[in-house]
DNA sequence: AATGAATGAGACTTCATTCAT
DNA sequence: CATGAATGAAGTCTCATTCAT
């Protein structure tokens, strides 16, 4: 109650506030959340350990921050491929392959981040929220582009769903290489037949 | 310094020790790792916090011992299945639907563990091998087991693995059901869809 | 280091430091000096923060000022009540119920303003030292009241503080009525019997 | 939760506990509760800062049995002294005397203690409740002696927190001296009048 | 004169691990 | 083998005061 947090409106308090959110998430991604002191969040972003709580609630709090700025830069450029051109049987194919190469671009760059994040968000009620909220609006999007460019599915929904995981896991089996004998061109391949043949379904009644 | 890790041979000691594992195991699954101390573990488990340094190697280490139990018993039951019976063209659809109700029942009850295991494996270096060496051993096995049954599948290796994490991905919309407006059964359905087109599609050629 | 405390002359500048005085006592006595922080002082002042140190040396003094303007409001109506009439041994009783039931009525306003004030007074060197100047000038003025009113009594600044603690203990336990089963009434009568058996004595002579 | 207070049973244990509040009682009283910390407490009675937090919640919860200590000192002299002897109008004004003087150099001892403790349980709820639970108890235990040696007062409990009341402001007017001006002797002789006043009056009748 | 962002020392508390018994 | 009291480093967060603007 008795400490405020600021919300910042000149441009010099916005500078410092989102150098903190950038800062102490690349610190958090990249040590763990448990293994970041606030004292080095600080250092790190140049300020005063004080000054993190003028803007921030407490530590999880940049942590929050940093996930939606996080969010916001992976899910802006997919958005922007699909909606950029029309969606067709002929050009879905080409289409996937760009998504899930920039997917796969984009996670190498937040790859430890990515896994602190999901590791919080498995025990940390508010940031699990947050990630089933930007997930919810991600499959939703997909759902409405896809409606957009005419295509008619039958639980549309379900598969939308399953199509998001599967990329996912897709990705970070890439990512990580984990099993040396796993070919991952081939597992992509894979993956795409696999999504085509649930976007094709219905079409080929046509 | 020179602690040395008992490894204890006589009868009371391993029950002693295998109770630290089981307790600890389920304490640190239900309030998470850094928010289980080593007290609880010891009082829950009924020794004393000393006796726990005899026998393991620090706080992580019980759970690591944990992990293994737990994989056993998750995996066996799937095992057993898989391996009871001549797995056919006829018959694979119903076993699919009776594996996929096993594994939500098993992680119905593990859930919480579940959270706090993945949180881990993302965060911590030598939980996240334990884990990424059970999901090959999973894969290899299913693998022999599909050649066993005189399936010939292209790229079977990453079949499986797809399959693998689509599965995983279904239990868990499924359990956590975070999204009131996704039919888990037509989920449930699409995702034995895929399975039995990964799986057919070779023998399609027969 | 050698920062100046500005005496205000402006007319602004005196409204400013008053505001932050009046405000500041209020919230100090409402929620305590530990628990009210300067912040919080000058958002309720309507003031900046760094202003603060202009008018005041440090946080202490804001209330020590604060204590001057508090115990002006709660001497002055009765030192007029004490010298709008003479008192005689016809008028002294309901006289006495009247400061009484002035007295609460003003301690209730400033209930706990009180708490927080006596309880700095018994820790804080510089706050005691104004309680007791302001007992003493408050002892001292009834003194001579008494006096200019013809009352001859024995040790009579010795009883004047007897009467003084008692009357305050009087007012504490009506207030804060902390004991269910003693009758305020019964008791505030006692009191006033005590009060006018010391102020009687010697005057029964006659 | 997660913390448990030990309640130690063996002597060491209890040895260490009681050392614990001693000494930070001790501290406390003479700097002050705010101006104590958890540090020191431990240096000053020779354990480790954690130990604290076996023993006690926090560091309220020091002072809180400090003060338990130290009013089952205050109070235990008294009640012996009323007990030891019967109580008849003839000896109970030396009584008074001895009672004062000894409360005074109790007092004395705890003087700083004191002035923390009020100081405290003005701010402090829980330290509040604590203080009027043993000022009734006190009364109350006044009571049943005066009855129990045959004295028949009106409004008995009230005039008893009276004089409680009296005794402690002219204790503390003469430990202190505020006033240079104020002889103490007088003062207490005043004080063992209206005393005796309050209690001989009804045995007057007879 | 005024602002309010910034500082940074210091407070309380926790807990993995050790060690005397 | 076992106990559980003890350690003390480290963590998060607060706030009176300062200072650049």
């Amino acid at each position: 109650m008795p400490t405020i947090i600021r919300v910042p409106k000149q441009k010099r308090s916005i500078e410092k506030r989102n150098k903190i959110i950038e800062k102490g998430f690349e610190l958090i991604c990249k040590k763990g959340f448990h293994n970041t002191n606030t004292a080095e969040i600080a250092k790190y972003a140049g300020v005063s350990t004080g000054i993190i709580y003028n803007y921030f609630k407490d530590k999880k709090d940049i942590l929050m921050e940093g996930i939606n700025l996080y969010f916001d830069k992976i899910m802006f450029p997919i958005l922007e491929i699909l909606n950029s051109e029309k969606i067709t049987l002929n050009n879905i194919e080409p289409l996937l392959k760009r998504l899930i190469s920039i997917l796969i671009k984009q996670k190498e760059l937040t790859k430890v981040a990515n896994e602190e994040l999901k590791s919080l968000s498995y025990s940390d009620k508010d940031i699990n929220k947050l990630f089933l909220n930007r997930k919810e609006m991600m499959a939703n999007r997909i759902v409405k582009i896809l409606e957009f460019n005419d295509f008619k599915i039958d639980n549309i929904l379900e598969k939308v769903y399953l199509i998001i995981g599967l990329v996912e896991n897709l990705c970070n089996e890439i990512i990580y290489n984990n099993y040396q004998n796993l070919n991952t061109e081939v597992m992509t391949n894979e993956a795409i037949n696999i999504i085509l043949s649930l976007v094709y379904e219905d079409e080929d009644l046509l």
